[in-house]
DNA sequence: TTGAAAGCGCTAACAC
DNA sequence: GTGTTAGCGCTTTCAA
């Protein structure tokens, strides 16, 4: 005998929505009826189906979540933290990992509606991402994270002033030739880091001595080895932790020592950092923030799906962790041997 | 006029059972009925409901996967290659995350049985969860993956052999006074780490010097400097990578060289050991063999869901990754100031 | 307080 | 090739 709603009912003598009201509290039911429900449920060991349920109710309880990658600590952290809240609120997440394929990351788009998700978090893959309209068409909530998207709800960093804090930083410990390490410039959140660093040093009149780039990864970070030499940065930011990790490497295999040859500051604030020797100064995210204001906001978008608010791109801002890797400026550059 | 199969024969002038065919291919249709069809659901826009589909099929091409945590290096990862194969498969992963809470863990179980998951991927929290029975009562194919259990499908990291590993190694270079870092004894791979490491000492008449016991955290490799001192160890194993990083540093810190002074040995091989000065010796999990073998599996398990074989622990071997944190023993510890 | 009936959107026999 | 019909398991009027 399977465990239906039917046979629950027809094993505690009632009818099917009486068995429905029992499990919904939708209707008071009386204490007898309520027992012989209950044993039947118990004997049946039934429970009830989600997917009935949600084909009858146009909704699922349950939430997509399509992200870059996982593996990185940032995106870890941030989808940790939005299944976490969303579980708390008796949602389901959907998890899909788009590995920066535009197309692919389509596709779980229209996968995740075709699920009839309540609603969609997305960190998009690019700026060419097809996403954008089809989180339109597809009219079903959508909160883009980690990435500022104009004409739609989207909950992110921002990252120019994180630019800002980490030039001002540097500035101020009287770093003049400082060199940069910089990710994907394609990546709209490398640019504005890049572009909030530079905007910051040109208020005082000063120029990036030396740039770097590469992709936002630990290898990438080894050619800093390129920004060193005769006459080199006393300074280094990097355009994220990881890359950081990997300049710090080179540096110290290098014989340099920080932070008294080179000031290093990176850009996350991810575990590791704090850990080095000497622990990374670095532009921290709002990781926490981010999650948790996306999932606010998309619960309440779900909530009155109606309500056609306009929609908002909130930047949260970030805060520098000023730790061991960066002290004021020496005049000569080059490890002191 | 909404999206639906019925709204597309209507507007196509077939009947819903055609498009249904002409979706899923079940049927051959004439050329022109398939060409109405198409523009119907292009002018509809229509996408198959996937929740009702899954309700009549009595599948839902979905699985479910419950982790401890993703923000862990070793399980982020497993996680990743998971999501990456199921959706390659055509499926969709329902991510659940426990937090080790063995109450939280036992209701995710149950929710994705109520929500009709195909199948189950589960990395257990601890020797005390509710899932083993549960995974039995419910009747739906499940894997267990990272730890092994008896009489049902796991696979896992054969983390004696790993702890045999790193003493053999240690041995081999010299080291009789050895110290343990040791994560959690009750969780079942620290344990059997630690017996393996033990064991494969004991071959050699040796006994671990001194051990301290704390958690799988970065915080605890700090407490390494309780194994330091007069006729200390000179050569230190950590339960995993994590522990191992916050022993370096703090070795650093203390003024030890690596490996002159001390080698390390960690357990994982996460991203991050291969990049510190000196890069990291550690056991190797086979984090990608242990994802793909456990989708494959489960992949099986829900092709023959009737075939009542007899589960299987499958154990994968780890491999050991000599690299700088590991020298020949000194006869003199300490740091040689 | 309980039940009958309809139907969410889809597919699968089976008929034609 | 295509249509008819029934029904997956549930909820939700509405009536009693």
């Amino acid at each position: 005998m399977k465990a239906t709603i039917r046979n629950v009912a027809k094993l505690a003598g009632v009818a099917p929505s009486t068995v429905s009201h029992y499990l919904n509290r939708s209707a008071p039911l009386s204490s007898t009826t309520a027992k012989n429900v209950e044993s039947a449920i118990a004997t049946l060991n039934y429970r009830v189906n989600l997917g009935a349920r949600g084909l009858r109710q146009r909704k699922t309880l349950s939430i997509g979540l399509v992200m870059p990658n996982i593996t990185i600590p940032f995106f870890g952290e941030i989808a940790s933290i939005i299944e976490n809240m969303f579980w708390e609120k008796g949602y389901q997440t959907l998890l899909c990992i788009s590995e920066r394929d535009v197309e692919r990351e389509f596709l779980q788009v229209l996968n995740l509606a075709s699920r009839q998700v309540d609603g969609l978090l997305v960190a998009y893959s690019s700026e060419q991402s097809k996403v954008f309209e089809a989180a339109k068409t597809l009219s079903i909530p959508t909160v883009f994270v980690d990435r500022a998207v104009s004409g739609q709800y989207s909950i992110a960093t921002d990252n120019f002033y994180g630019g800002v804090l980490a030039a001002r930083h540097l500035y101020e410990l009287g770093h003049r030739r400082i060199g940069v390490l910089c990710g994907e410039i394609e990546i709209r959140n490398v640019a504005e880091r890049l572009a909030g660093f530079q905007a910051e040093l040109a208020q005082h009149g000063i120029e990036i001595q030396h740039i770097v780039h590469g992709r936002q990864e630990l290898q990438f970070g080894l050619k800093v080895s390129q920004l060193l030499g005769e006459n080199g940065p006393t300074a280094i930011f990097a355009t994220n932790d990881i890359v950081a990790v990997g300049a710090w490497r080179t540096l110290i295999e290098a014989g340099y020592r920080l932070p008294e040859d080179m000031s290093v500051v990176g850009f996350d604030d991810i575990e590791i950092s704090r850990y080095l020797v000497p622990p990374l100064t670095t532009v921290a995210q709002p990781t926490r923030e981010i999650g948790a204001r996306a999932v606010k906001l998309l619960l309440q978008l779900i909530a009155d799906r109606n309500g056609a608010a306009t929609p908002v791109s909130v930047l949260v801002s970030p805060t520098l962790k000023i730790r061991g890797s960066t002290a004021l400026a020496r005049t000569s550059p080059g490890p002191s041997t």
